[in-house]
DNA sequence: TCATAATACCGGA
DNA sequence: TCCGGTATTATGA
């Protein structure tokens, strides 16, 4: 039996929710909300999410399940070391695990768990780079955690 | 500035 | 397998 629990926090740009299953999030949405049943146990991920948003939590950590290839996996791990506040190139990451800053990107659009891993630190050498929730996010997120644009 | 090549990986045919 | 498409970058005119 799946059980499948919403999150909501509310945002300036509309709803993050989070795609609980078996107690782990699966999935993290930012502007929409999930189809799915309120449960109070819940509580601990909306908490971490509301003291990221709010400022208050540098670290968003919690119990995650993370599915993908060994290569989009080392990308993942890489971008998670990226210090709260701070951003890197995709050249800088892809030198890091020795493969290419497209390749990079490619792994990037297919992170289900923005802020727990922190794709939006990655930003282009000039510019600031894709983001598959939206460039509004990105903004909102590095504007978040004090980055100049 | 603008086009283009180099590049690693992925998904579909 | 092969091939076209990237959330990139470096280079040359």
């Amino acid at each position: 039996m799946i059980r499948i629990v919403q999150t909501v926090v509310q945002t300036r740009l509309g709803p993050v929710s989070v795609l609980i299953d078996g107690g782990v999030a699966v999935e993290i949405s930012l502007g929409r909300a999930f189809e799915g049943i309120k449960i109070e146990d819940v509580e601990p991920f909306r908490s971490v999410l509301k003291g990221y948003f709010s400022g208050r939590i540098r670290e968003i950590d919690f119990p995650v399940r993370i599915e993908g290839t060994e290569f989009q996996k080392r990308v993942w791990e890489e971008v998670r070391r990226i210090p709260y506040g701070t951003v890197r190139s995709y050249g800088w990451i892809a030198e890091r695990i020795g493969t290419s800053p497209r390749a990079v990107g490619m792994a990037l659009k297919t992170n289900r768990l923005p802020l727990y891993i922190p794709c939006h630190r990655v930003v282009s050498k000039e510019g600031l780079g894709g983001f598959s929730s939206g460039f509004e996010w990105k903004e909102f997120l590095l504007e978040l955690e004090g980055v100049v644009i």
